[in-house]
DNA sequence: GGTGAGTACTAAATCGATTAAGTAATTATT
DNA sequence: AATAATTACTTAATCGATTTAGTACTCACC
């Protein structure tokens, strides 16, 4: 790489002192009386020599690098690649930058990117954070730097969250169901404590009970690849054939659901009807199309960069914390259909 | 955020010099006879102290940032989601970190992202150009910046290209379908000169050309949103009934055209053959199942990544070019099985 | 006992910006 | 005419690392 121009270049060249070109390029200029013509040298030689500041330098003498690092579960998922996109999108209008890592709900590996982006001075965090990052969450906070925790967050340790109302998004998806007539209603989740599955989990139970109804519940191991998971909803389906509706605790459960009852020939949504939890653009793509609790993508990366940007210049908030509860939206589509008398008779 | 400990702190603790701290936290202990106990001192300490390097500075000292700059067409796209994957599980093995960008084919955002990148002197970069840049990127050759071009390319400016046989994909697609006996085959595309575009329309033409039939082509304006992209390939449709097949030229054009003749009521692959240039998680989902051109994502993000690491540590190396073409891979779904003489009374 | 080699470190320059404090020249005020 | 204020800059310290070129000391060897 050659050496690239520096603003002591550009301060020789115009025969000014550094100070001078810092001051014209940062808009100063005015408040430092430097003359019209000076700054015009200045300013016509940077656009010659086409010159870009140097942000490293800028970042070290200032103690500010304007980036946030976000760590989600996994980019290519739908969810967290549109709230990705949302929060990147007001980020940049507000002059900071991104710095996405997927952790893959790994601890080890959240804990690698964590210190990576500490390394890196990023000025802020937005985190979904995997099982037992407690103590590195904790340590950002000790060292005053923003934490923003979203989708899910340890009720042990006291952050800034920004999660959405589990509980009643599940718990109104089975009360749909009940009242269109289903009865052996089952629910695919993950083996996992984080808050976000156990909320949704007990939004489902206490639905079923409410109603005297029994409960059926496959808990997917975590960490499980594509193939496994599927052959584990096929074993869960196949060994409780009175289902006759199914709700999955994520989005991509519920992919690997519907490939599942692909494979067992069973219809959607005459034999068995299907919700997912969280939508996915491709559930309005596919035949029948699939009804989901929908997470709303842009109030969360609103209220996730909201919050942050408060943090950021207003010390005294960022000593405080809050936690934001958005409500889910339930987007009734054909995969639910209302059962009927026919169906009833499996 | 609270200051934080630096290597001098450590030394004054110590009671040695920074540079002797520098030296053992960068295994330089042994050539630079640092004593055995003196090091274990130091590590103890910065262990309990918990000592993060600062890599702001670190960078600026060695000008070198471990972060390669990478811009592509829009990260939620499965194609560029799968590569930049593959790209940041192989760079982060060897130590670096990936900065992603989406420049949603904007020329301006594009130009910017760019400047961002020079800014933070990211030490390399993997882009898939949008149209216009073709200055940006003949600057950042003339710093000597490692820049790998991918999934397209110009022509006009001498880069390290990866890319694929755009023509053979789309030439082989419609082989397939004129020898299942499908005889009025359109070609969905983008209104658009990049590389790819125009050698997946030059393959349509000479399979098309080459039997004798009548070659049915959409161009899609660029910078369409999706019920817009949807509408333009409705019309297309419907203007022309007499279509047995379609070849897609992108993923996301095949997931509009499909929404497209599922609105239409139109029956794949009974009305309609269908085939998507770029294959899709999705595509081995839905139902039917949709026969793709796929890219070969994996080979992709290593041809990439080998250049680049080959670019960055041979100055010689690095001003020379490359090109490298990879193949393709037809993968026969259901959504383009023979045709049946009973389809063929339309 | 003088020279050379090796050991175990340290001083200080450097990367490219920002910024507090200072200065010389001009203009204004009393 | 002396002093104060303003203008239009500059000097030099600083951020936190790395790295070159030393320094002081011990030991060996002729």
């Amino acid at each position: 790489m050659k050496k690239k121009i520096s603003i002591h270049d550009i301060a020789r060249h115009c025969n000014v002192s550094s100070t001078t070109v810092s001051f014209v390029l940062n808009n100063k200029a005015g408040e430092n009386k430097i003359r019209k013509e000076v700054a015009d040298k200045i300013l016509d030689y940077v656009k010659e020599v086409n010159y870009t500041p140097n942000h490293v330098a800028k970042s070290l003498r200032t103690g500010k690098t304007r980036i946030i690092g976000m760590l989600v579960e996994g980019i290519s998922d739908p969810f967290f690649a549109a709230i990705a996109k949302g929060i990147e999108h007001r980020a940049y209008k507000l002059g900071y930058k991104i710095f996405f890592a997927s952790t893959d709900n790994d601890t080890n590996k959240a804990k690698d990117l964590i210190k990576v982006f500490r390394e890196r001075q990023v000025d802020a965090y937005i985190i979904a954070p995997p099982p037992g990052i407690e103590d590195d969450i904790r340590s950002l906070i000790e060292d005053e730097t923003p934490v923003i925790l979203f989708d899910r967050y340890y009720p042990s340790v006291n952050t800034n969250n920004i999660i959405v109302n589990n509980y009643d998004g599940s718990y109104q998806a089975i009360r749909y169901l009940q009242q269109n007539k289903y009865v052996n209603i089952g629910f695919v989740t993950l083996e996992s404590s984080q808050s976000q599955m156990e909320d949704r989990m007990k939004g489902y139970l206490d639905a079923i009970k409410g109603n005297n109804q029994t409960s059926y519940v496959l808990k997917v191991p975590y960490s499980l690849t594509d193939p496994d998971i599927l052959n584990h909803i096929k074993d869960f389906l196949n060994k409780n054939s009175v289902l006759d509706a199914v709700l999955f605790g994520t989005n991509y459960l519920a992919s690997n659901g519907l490939e599942a009852i692909n494979a067992l020939q069973i219809k959607v949504p005459e034999d068995i009807a299907v919700i997912s939890f969280d939508d996915s653009p491709i559930f309005r793509l596919i035949s029948p199309t699939i009804t989901a609790v929908a997470q709303p993508i842009e109030n969360i990366a609103e209220a996730v960069i909201k919050r942050l940007m408060t943090c950021l210049y207003d010390p005294i908030a960022n000593s405080k914390t809050e936690t934001i509860v958005l409500e889910t939206e339930f987007i009734i589509r054909n995969s639910s259909a209302k059962k009927t008398k026919k169906r009833l008779v499996v």
